[in-house]
DNA sequence: AATACAAATGCAACAATATTGCATCTATGG
DNA sequence: CCATAGATGCAATATTGTTGCATTTGTATT
């Protein structure tokens, strides 16, 4: 599981990196760079910025920031695959009020935002509420 | 103006905040905390910290994080009133793929996005493109 | 299977960003 | 004008993220 998504992106498998993705993997929600330390047993914390780094390039996760929350990652669908900026997400960021959970939601459309004068070429959806499992 | 405002939010009126107020009136896009510190002559960064913590508390300024990108700040509409969280925002939050900046948007309506399962209460909308400016 | 090489790792040092404690000062209501 | 809650300034420290460099490892190729 782990392998194929580092092939399909052409990341090379290293044993630590196959670690780090296993922790997106078994978590349905966005995390923390603190949850994932705190899931290795023992790892450098340099190689594990650079491994985001190299995940976030390569479009296998995305970096979600909820207002006045830390910095979260989420797995990618599959179709991002570009260097910086928005990725092209078919789904909103949510985050639940009484878990603070963060999850990437999947929807059937998005809304387009006209706005005069502005040309609106990606946008991203952020809302707070009450999560599935809260509710 | 500056005296209003921080009257207005029952926030204390000192030179130093007027200062900082005077930045963020200069500037018609967000800014980042670096861009204040620029503005300003002489001052001392932990009381621009806590400067900007009272204000986003009191619902002076909100926060915009756009991904890749360092955290920015701008004034609110007048309507955020509340701790930590979204803002009810009728505005819509845009960088500038060319000038880089950050702009609030108003928008007369924001789209209503439904999730099976979830509450959304609150929702916010990152959008990227080409400002009016760089059009 | 051996090899070559680009890429990843681990360590040290450091840079940027943000917070806490505490003594002092000041804006504001009475 | 005074009392006092709140703001400031300084020092120390925490958190988060980066860079350089030597070494190791994964992968494609022979």
């Amino acid at each position: 599981m782990e392998v194929e998504i580092l092939k399909k992106k052409k990341l090379r498998v290293t044993p630590f990196r196959k670690e780090v993705l296993d922790v997106f993997l078994k978590n349905e929600h966005a995390i923390s760079i603190q949850d994932i330390e705190d899931a290795l047993v023992e790892f450098d914390r340099i190689t594990l910025y650079r491994t985001i780094k190299s995940f976030t390039n390569k479009g296998v996760i995305h970096e979600i920031v909820m207002p006045g929350d830390v910095k979260k990652l989420a797995l990618c669908d599959g179709v991002c695959d570009h260097d910086s900026g928005l990725h092209e997400h078919n789904h909103i960021h949510f985050q639940c009020r009484l878990c603070s959970e963060v999850y990437c939601v999947e929807v059937d459309e998005l809304p387009k935002i006209e706005v005069p004068g502005f040309t609106i070429e990606e946008q991203e959806i952020q809302a707070k509420g009450i999560c599935a499992k809260c509710s």
